[in-house]
DNA sequence: GTCTATAAGAGGATAGAC
DNA sequence: GTCTATCCTCTTATAGAC
């Protein structure tokens, strides 16, 4: 699971071979077909695993009285964006693909995406209550804002071209998100 | 060309087939590799083609004495946005793929980009000066936050799912990029 | 559970006629 | 410039022994 999120964060899905996959675990690729049933599949269950991982993620935040709803959303976004640069945050792909389809009838897959997406969901309308976080967006916008911002390239372009710590680098790509280009 | 940036768009490089565009061209396979070296010449064309048009417009925009850096900015994103949402602006390879190397050593490709770069850069620094763009980021952090978000795959997911029309839409997009998530 | 060997097919690219 | 036919490599997936 650890070589796949790897393989598929640095390739993606359709760059990412079996083949690779085998030879970073060091098994046969026979071997690894008898885990799992295809490529799909073996992608779908390092997708559950990040999934579980966030889910974790919120259910601590969701027991931590010290920060309120819009705190609680930037935290996970300054999560998945570690989890991106420490190359462990499967890319997933947009709407094209095989994958797509595959993930959309893993039922293992969905059931932990509605759940994270309630979870946040809440969040998001707490905020926007709060006036912390935009009233004038959906909150249907911001959920796959903060999706897509969890794969954003920027940080990993910025890595490779600069001479940025990633800390510094993950402020400054928390920022565009949430306070936009535009100043304040 | 335009078949190009169609399945650049909706597939991406890698799971777009010279076999489709040839099919979508109307032509054989053989004609289409008598005109493009390879598939990669083939979609760095097609990359070419976008920038050219993104080109054009900035020097319109430059002769334009109504809008200062910041709108221009803006203006550019959103023509990126409804670009998109057309079907025609082809999605490039963050960091993987061959067709990064190969775009990257195409001389047509390599100019445009840097004079594309460069003439942003200008409105980017002109927009900071004035005020209107945040001067805690690095210029170098929103241009590549503007080229992420001209390939930003929400508004193609918030079409799939929504009840919105594009124009919409694309102003929502707008306001998550330059005004952010949180309130003002 | 792991291996070697191989099937099956997709897809990039080319040969060579017209 | 366009075509048909073909090559060849890469990749997913399976057969079957140990």
């Amino acid at each position: 699971m650890a070589s796949v999120n790897r393989l598929l964060a640095t390739k993606g899905f359709d760059l990412m071979t079996v083949d690779e996959v085998a030879a970073d675990v060091g098994i046969a690729k026979a071997s690894l077909y008898k885990h799992f049933a295809s490529k799909e599949a073996l992608a779908a269950a390092a997708m559950v695993r990040i999934l579980e991982v966030a889910l974790a993620l919120v259910a601590t935040l969701q027991a931590d009285n010290t920060q309120d709803a819009f705190d609680k959303l930037k935290s996970v976004a300054r999560w998945a964006l570690q989890t991106q640069l420490a190359g462990e945050m499967p890319s997933l792909p947009a709407q094209n693909s095989t994958l797509r389809n595959a993930l959309m009838v893993d039922r293992g897959y969905v059931d932990r995406l509605i759940e994270l997406s309630d979870r946040l969901g809440e969040w998001i309308s707490a905020a926007q209550s709060s006036g912390r976080l935009s009233r004038a967006l959906p909150p249907e916008v911001v959920l796959y804002t903060l999706y897509a911002r969890a794969c954003d390239p920027v940080p990993g372009v910025l890595r490779a071209g600069g001479s940025y710590d990633d800390e510094q680098l993950i402020e400054w790509v928390l920022s565009t998100c949430f306070d936009g280009l535009a100043a304040r």
